[in-house]
RNA sequence: CGGGGUGUGGCUCAGCUUGGUAGAGCGCUGCGUUCGGGACGCAGAGGUCGGAGGUUCAAAUCCUCUCACCCCGACCA
């Protein structure tokens, strides 16, 4: 009998995501070019569900949707100089079209900066067209050297927000908008604490001037970020030629950003609050909301049960909820409930000849806890104001999520003083969230990385993180303004 | 790119050392019995063993080359 549980647990977390991943049936390894990813309707319906929200947001925030080239003539990424040098390694080019080798390749988009800054150079030359708030729903593609599926895959489906200001001040201050944006839905629809900052120079985006973070802690104590938003500064227009007419009737360059999220996000999900028992998603996520399981001997109590089923359905649906009754033949009652359970359905409701009686359902959330056998627990849940219980146990284990993975992260947590102390947190195979003065240079951020795998995920914004406040550097004894956020990473 | 590993039905793999013409479990199809936490019986379908070349009477198995994928590192949303 092969029991589709996931055993292996945190030791070899890589192994325990995918395991979940392959288990949910959310997604495959193509196989058909390198490290690209498949997704499964099922899994492609979370994304398309996060996808509706984020979008929501962006128009909210007086953006619009625009669409640019997947090819992006090498000479525009040759023109910012530090952009180029990034991305260089992982292009894939097109160098052959209609038979004939091409006079000049092309890249396929690893990103959208250049072929955008190109565009708005002609789109742009008076301070009344700025600023200009663009976002693109894309497809875009990085050779990695090597790749994971969700979290780095080689090509991926993006958001990427590219604006164009007249100040710096002002596109600082969208840099930062957007960063609320994503933290906001992280928290409210993800159900994922994260914890914002700003990015040292070494973990810069290339061509940026600042870069600014979300990062989570998922199960395992390792840190993923989970969006970006950067400060371009003048680098783009310069390159670009972006240029506009001010009130005063002089020409300047103007001050771009960019920000995204990807398909990285379903890995973060999944590996925030799956557990062995497979895909865990937080409602406002879930392609279904319930799942209808009937029970049945006869034929005839077959039928009374299915139309009490479709019945309980309908009057769900009415209140908003997406349902599935589950009708397959030949499968039992139990292979059922782990079929939902694997595809992270929240709640289950069980129907069988008795609850016709009792005009009541068997209810049962996703995470449950358990009664003295081990068994989860259940609740009978009257058909009367159905929809609205569900929808309660709904709004309560989002907040569970929540809730739950931030007592994780705040478990995980430590202010670190001392270089032992330090290494041993970061020993083999380990990883949590460590507060820790750095000495603010390059050099002692490498060497920590080299000696403990450890990286400085990010400099907290007030409130994210601890207050700043003067010490020494973990590694080195000099003086540090403020303690940094280390975490091994994906 | 460096270091490991794997390619055999849809999936996970055994068989390879010691060559003899392909197996298991799961899944799938049909019928019957089941059905409140992963049911069972019976009957079936499905593979030119990653590819090319070589050795041999005979190759999944031995040799050479090649391709692909996975894992660990460097790189990254």
């Amino acid at each position: 009998m092969a029991q589709d549980k996931i055993t292996t647990r945190a030791e070899d977390y890589s192994q325990w995501y995918q395991d979940v991943i392959a288990r949910a049936e959310l997604a495959e390894a193509a196989g058909v070019v390198r490290g690209c990813m498949v997704i499964r309707p099922h899994g492609y319906a979370i994304w398309e569900k996060l996808q509706a929200d984020l979008d929501k947001r962006f128009k909210a925030t007086g953006h619009k949707n625009a669409c640019f080239p997947l090819l992006i003539p090498m000479s525009f990424l040759q023109k910012e100089a530090e952009h180029v040098e990034g991305f260089a390694p992982e292009l894939a080019v097109v160098t052959q079209a209609g038979g004939k080798e091409l006079e000049e390749p092309y890249a396929i988009r690893p990103t959208s900066e250049t072929i955008i800054g190109h565009y708005f150079s002609k789109w742009i030359d008076s301070h009344r067209d700025l600023p200009m708030l663009i976002n693109q729903w894309a497809n875009v593609m990085r050779w990695e050297m090597r790749t994971r599926i969700f979290l780095r895959t080689g090509e991926f489906l993006w958001q990427e927000g590219h604006t164009a200001h007249a100040t710096h001040s002002e596109a600082q201050e969208e840099v930062a908008r957007m960063l609320e944006v994503y933290r906001d839905c992280l928290h409210d629809v993800m159900a994922v604490p994260v914890i914002r900052g700003i990015k040292t120079a070494n973990e810069r985006f290339a061509g940026a001037v600042e870069t600014r973070t979300i990062e989570a802690m998922m199960q395992d104590g390792k840190a993923l970020q989970c969006g970006t938003s950067h400060d371009l500064g003048q680098n783009f227009g310069k390159a670009f030629n972006v240029m506009f007419q001010n009130a005063e009737g002089q020409r300047e360059y103007v001050w771009q950003t960019s920000w995204g999220v990807s398909t990285r996000l379903i890995g973060a999900l999944i590996m925030a609050h799956s557990d062995d028992d497979g895909l865990v998603l937080p409602p406002k996520l879930a392609p279904i909301h319930v799942a209808i399981v009937p029970i049945y001997r006869k034929d005839e109590e077959r039928a009374a049960v299915f139309a009490a089923a479709d019945k309980i359905a309908a009057d769900l649906r009415e209140d908003g909820l997406t349902v599935e009754v589950d009708k397959r033949e030949g499968m039992s009652p139990g292979a059922k409930y782990f079929h939902w359970e694997q595809r992270g359905v929240p709640i289950r409701l069980e129907l069988g000849p008795r609850d016709l009686e009792s005009q009541a359902v068997m209810s049962k959330m996703r995470i449950a806890d358990l009664d003295e056998k081990g068994r989860a627990k259940k609740e009978i849940l009257p058909w009367q104001d159905l929809g609205l219980a569900v929808g309660k146990r709904l709004d309560t284990f989002q907040k569970f999520l929540f809730d739950r993975a931030l007592a994780h992260r705040k478990a995980n947590e430590h202010f670190v003083d001392s270089w032992s102390d330090f290494t041993d947190l970061f020993g083999e195979g380990k990883s949590s969230f460590v507060w820790a003065h750095w000495d603010g240079t390059t050099e002692t951020e490498l060497a920590i990385k080299e000696e403990t795998k450890a990286t400085i995920r990010c400099l907290p914004y007030p409130g994210d993180g601890p207050d700043p406040e003067p010490g020494i550097c973990i590694k080195t004894g000099k003086p540090s303004a403020r303690r940094v956020l280390f975490a091994k990473n994906y």
